[in-house]
DNA sequence: TTGTACGCGTTATCAA
DNA sequence: TTGATAACGCGTACAA
């Protein structure tokens, strides 16, 4: 295993000078540098997390965590993914502080951004609004790190995306209504908001992959503002306005109110439903047979992934690997839950 | 941050002391002992595990994985997920060995288990037997950490499992194809062996389900020893023998083969096929549309989990969090591999 | 039975 | 522009 004193052995000078050129710190002749420089390539040095890490506690590295999840029960998991992963990682002295808001208003998150001042990293689900970019922006250049969780805002210098494909849930949301339908179906379309980019791209991603699903054809999209009574009202209007929907592609929030306005209906006449994320209220519908499969994309898994990156930049100053982390949607059954 | 200074500062005593009794090193007055356990206790010390790193160091902690992985692409994954779970280790001084057979036989795995008996942590992925159990459970008595991965052996006294469910996994198959089947089906089953306790598993979850799926009826069960060939032909003969089957379920390898068998047929008369793993191979016969779906157990996982938990119990000294790391079977179609 | 001292690899501070 | 030295928390050999 190749040290910093092995490297400093190497070239016959001490171990801080060999700290100052690998860092960057200057204060060195540019002979000296380059010859460490050289001789810690051709040795493969990597530095010593563990080191690092027990060097780094008396930094006490902060970790703000940003997100849109009150009232939000997708957002449990996220959180627990983030929590666990801070507390594994408390030995290293590292900290979080959770931020949450209620709703998509930005000036909101704007405000939370601010109180995440103080934070070395920030992961947040972000909204796509041109302050919040601007705020990132910002962030980055005073050199936090800046992770976007759950979603991504384009033109913006995070370092790095967690989160999963949209366009590609919708795909498979297509492919898999298409088996599970026989061939052909009269679809009926619920999302939250075609403001909201997510949305769209799920939406786009499904009528793309219904190119090739010719039995397949949309009827009508509503959306419902991610609220339950709207999601079941408009819902409710929509099946009497369209009898002829035999299957349900739930884009977002909402789905128990859908699933209400479909349990009017006589059983026979219920249409397929598939809906995204298995939050408690979706479990339920599952139970009951009228919710067939969600799409799943790992909010747990996200949260911890997220924090971790923070972790090795913070503590272990290893960059991220990749710009993007994307989770593949995975196909849950009420037996696989 | 509680650290053992602080322990040994509040009791009064030196961190010698509180290290001898932390680790039941003896040699402490038991009232001096009880004291000290109370105190960490209260204090709700923790090691840290980047200074237990940096000063096991010296250990050079090595692990045996031993798979029957040769000819068999799903292993790809698994030692992909040990492989670099394992390099992120290498500062800590952990090595790792891979000892691969190919096919079933006890005598090779009793031969692999030999060449390991100089590591301080083994990843078997047993065959059950009473040989393997025996030199496991010696394994064990002499102090070794035995994980047992992507198999499970009853009445063995390995410290924790790595896997899937088998029997959620025939559960789960028999809902997904009750679903793509529009209710009602002739299946025709494939399995490896009867003899493998996984294939058993599976097709047990498969039937336990068919209970509630009442459209569902298996035409014929048939064994093809994981053989492409043999799982060719003998398909092939199921679909002779009996033309009313419109779907397959396949329990283990030997897809292509009998995704091959089924070519042989008009695409109007093919069966609804569902398989388990996507390996390269089947990964195939889903582009050419033959196999609907795959469960897929999540391969890498289990081989970083694995790694993981011998790198926690030998660096860290922590001892696994549970008995069972079990991983969801997940659906994938084509466009969410 | 208990305490002391060194080393693991890195970072940071202070002296030269 | 450099080098020496003290932390960080733990394990351990050795001294008392």
């Amino acid at each position: 295993m190749v040290t910093m004193k092995k490297v400093a052995e190497l070239c016959g000078v001490s171990r801080g000078t060999v700290d100052r050129v690998l860092h960057g710190r200057g204060r060195v002749s540019d002979e000296t540098a380059a010859n460490i420089r050289r001789v810690a390539k051709e040795l493969g040095y990597e530095p010593n997390p563990a080191a690092k890490a027990l060097s780094a506690r008396k930094k006490q590295p902060k970790v703000a965590v940003i997100l849109p999840s009150e009232g939000n029960p997708f957002f449990d998991e996220v959180i627990r993914g983030v929590q666990e992963a801070a507390d594994s990682y408390k030995i290293y002295g590292l900290t979080m502080e959770l931020l949450t808001m209620k709703g998509y208003d930005p000036q909101d998150e704007l405000q939370l951004l601010k109180q995440a001042a103080d934070a070395d990293a920030i992961l947040i689900d972000p909204i796509d609004d041109d302050d919040i970019r601007a705020a990132i922006n910002n962030l980055v250049d005073v050199g936090k790190f800046v992770v976007t969780v759950n979603n991504d805002i384009p033109n913006c210098e995070r370092h790095c995306y967690v989160g999963s494909d949209y366009e590609n849930g919708g795909v498979t949301a297509c492919a898999l209504l298409e088996a599970f339908a026989g061939g052909s179906a009269e679809v009926g379309v619920v999302l939250g908001s075609k403001k909201i980019s997510g949305h769209r791209a799920r939406l786009e991603g499904f009528q793309k992959r219904m190119e090739k699903a010719t039995g397949l054809h949309i009827a009508a999209v509503i959306e419902n503002e991610d609220d339950e009574f709207t999601s079941f009202e408009r819902t409710k209007d929509m099946l009497r306005t369209h009898p002829d929907i035999t299957a349900l592609f739930l884009i977002a929030g909402g789905v128990y109110g859908a699933c209400r306005a479909v349990m009017e209906l006589s059983p026979a006449h219920r249409p397929i439903v598939i809906a995204f994320d298995s939050v408690p209220s979706t479990v339920e519908m599952m139970k009951k047979g009228i919710v067939k499969a969600v799409l799943y994309q790992h909010p747990y898994r996200q949260g911890h992934r997220s924090m971790e990156l923070a972790f090795e930049r913070l503590v272990n100053g290893r960059a991220p690997y990749k710009q993007e982390y994307i989770m593949k949607h995975e196909i849950k059954l009420l037996e696989n839950l």
